[in-house]
RNA sequence: CGCAGGAUGGAGCAGCUUGGUAGCUCGUCAGGCUCAUAACCUGAAGGUCGUUGGUUCAAAUCCAGCUCCUGCACCCA
């Protein structure tokens, strides 16, 4: 059976790590993790676009070759993907010797095709910026002092035949309506299609940029950006070999909402068509996070730096503010004091006080032991059916990518524990003599434990260590796949539960 | 100009596809509880769902116009 195949965007290695990055990862993150948990055999592959002009220059600014500063940069995403604990199973590189063969072997195939052809590129070039400049560059009228001198040249290059697949594009988008999600993208797309696409220019001529693939039927150029950055995709997966067909064609490429048009919408889906492979299932685009309304970015300079965020509050905190706040495909603000809200709310008062009380109580009453579900009446009725009543809707809210409305709708069903106790008052069984509440006194501390084993699993994917963690304390070795366990039951009977634990601390107060 | 997204109690959001008593979290106020991370539970106040008009027995939800915010150069998820 194919493996559910899933791609973030390659990071482009001139630039560090930042909440856009990392929001990406986790989202992939989740997606993947929460398939495996339905039982997929799951390929998850990210990466590093390490070409171009920027980091060419940024390594020579660097004083460094362009290869031993992308080393640098790696490790640095690296570590950011193993600090927010992604599931990846592969992670490509742009410069290593798998991804450059498949770009030669698709340029050469198109070439051969006649989907490749030289014509002149004319352009005002910057020799400062070392880049082309567009009318739109202008400002009031004129090239800014930062391009230094402007010449206008005339250069041949290479371009690839966009323009012949755009009519079958236009009709692919209009068929395939579950193709970019949410829908609302794809009418983006249409009406960039709606103007003759232009064909896409593809090379680079090596003196100006050698940090790149050089074209395999001329070795005066390199490839420039897309054909080399999108290939990624299929590369990281054996294009060509047998194993391809394992993983391709891919279910999700998660990409931001930036890069939709025109590069994977349009340049991607016609290379892959032009090629005659098999088109991508979907596109899941995501939004951006905003910091007060504004974009955030380098230049605005008002990144906030995740890894600050995740030493302080842990990895699995900052993977559950970001699903939970983020509506998929819209953008979302961020800030620390919202953070903060979920941080104590949600987290620590809601679900760890719960653990924290629930495993209390277990050892006070009950010797620390799991007893049986022994009575079953009103308020047990109540927090069966609150769950039972809410599971297939979490699950498909996961499926459609509603991480947010999920999230909610479980931590509904942790409070629902929480007033469970509360009309239980187990504190109160305990002072009984009478035999029933002894019955119910065992049943209320079971019915909490089951409660959390259900919480825990439902929140695996956005939050891995702390549900691995609670399954421990609940006397459980490890996560099993939803299956049969994400069934009310009575699992735990016997049970030795863990040590009272503080899973979210609350932070000291100034 | 055009295109796209957004506008729902003090704040942040859900609901809008498939019209039918407006929902959640935070905050505020009052009460309860004491097992627990000054946590938990209950109740209350607070919204003519941006605006105008239309369709309908009925509209936050469908249709049209308008207003305001955001994005649509490079960088960038």
């Amino acid at each position: 059976m194919k493996n559910f195949y899933i791609t973030t965007a390659i990071d482009y290695a001139n630039g560090s790590p930042h909440l856009g990055h990392a929001y990406e990862k986790v989202l992939t993150d989740v997606i993947a993790r929460h398939e495996r948990l339905k039982g997929k055999k799951v390929h998850f592959l990210t990466g590093l676009d390490e070409h171009g002009q920027k980091v060419q220059q940024s390594a020579r600014k660097a004083d460094m070759s362009p290869q031993a500063f992308c080393d640098i940069q790696a490790e640095k995403f690296i570590s950011m993907c193993k600090l927010l604990n992604i599931s990846n199973d592969d992670y490509i590189r742009t410069t290593q010797k798998r991804h450059k063969d498949v770009v030669c072997t698709l340029l050469q195939k198109l070439f051969d095709a006649g989907d490749i052809y030289m014509a002149e590129y004319k352009g005002f070039y910057s020799t400062r910026q070392e880049q082309f400049l567009q009318e739109r560059d202008k400002v009031d009228g004129k090239w800014p002092e930062i391009f230094g001198e402007i010449i206008e040249i005339s250069e041949p290059n290479y371009f690839f035949k966009t323009s012949k697949y755009q009519t079958w594009l236009v009709d692919f988008i209009k068929e395939n309506e579950d193709f970019i999600f949410p829908r609302f993208r794809a009418k983006q797309v249409l009406e960039f299609l709606k103007e003759p696409l232009n064909d896409l220019s593809i090379s680079r001529p090596k003196e100006r940029l050698e940090w790149g693939i050089p074209l395999p039927f001329d070795q005066n150029y390199v490839t420039y950006v897309w054909f080399d950055a999108l290939v990624n995709y299929i590369s990281a997966i054996g294009y060509g070999t047998p194993e391809f067909s394992q993983n391709w064609p891919v279910d999700y490429h998660v990409i931001g909402k930036d890069i939709l048009v025109p590069p994977h919408s349009v340049y991607w889906t016609i290379m892959l068509k032009a090629c005659g492979i098999e088109l991508p299932k979907s596109l899941l685009v995501h939004g951006w996070w905003l910091s007060s309304g504004e974009k955030m970015s380098k230049s605005l300079g008002n990144i906030v730096n995740p890894l600050d965020l995740v030493e302080q509050f842990g990895t699995d905190s900052f993977r559950y503010f970001l699903m939970r706040e983020m509506n998929v495909g819209q953008d979302s603000d961020f800030s620390a004091d919202l953070f903060f809200t979920r941080y104590t709310s949600d987290l620590g008062n809601d679900l760890g006080n719960l653990v924290s009380r629930a495993l209390n109580m277990s050892h006070r009453y009950c010797g620390g032991i799991v007893k049986a579900q022994s009575v079953f009446e009103e308020p047990e009725k109540e927090l069966k059916e609150l769950f039972n009543n809410s599971i297939e809707e979490i699950k498909r809210m996961f499926d459609g990518m509603q991480f947010h409305t999920a999230l909610d709708k479980i931590f509904t069903f942790i409070r629902g524990i929480n007033r469970y106790a509360e009309v239980r008052a187990p504190w109160k069984l305990a002072k009984s003599t009478e035999s029933t509440d002894a019955q119910r006194l065992e049943t209320s501390l079971a019915y909490m434990a089951e409660g959390l084993r259900l919480s825990a699993i439902m929140l695996a994917s956005v939050m891995p260590s702390i549900s691995e963690q609670i399954l421990g304390l609940l006397g459980q070795s490890r996560l099993e796949a939803y299956g049969d366990s994400l069934v009310w039951g009575n699992t735990l009977e016997g049970s030795k539960l863990g040590e009272q634990a503080i899973l979210f601390p609350r932070p000291q107060a100034k």
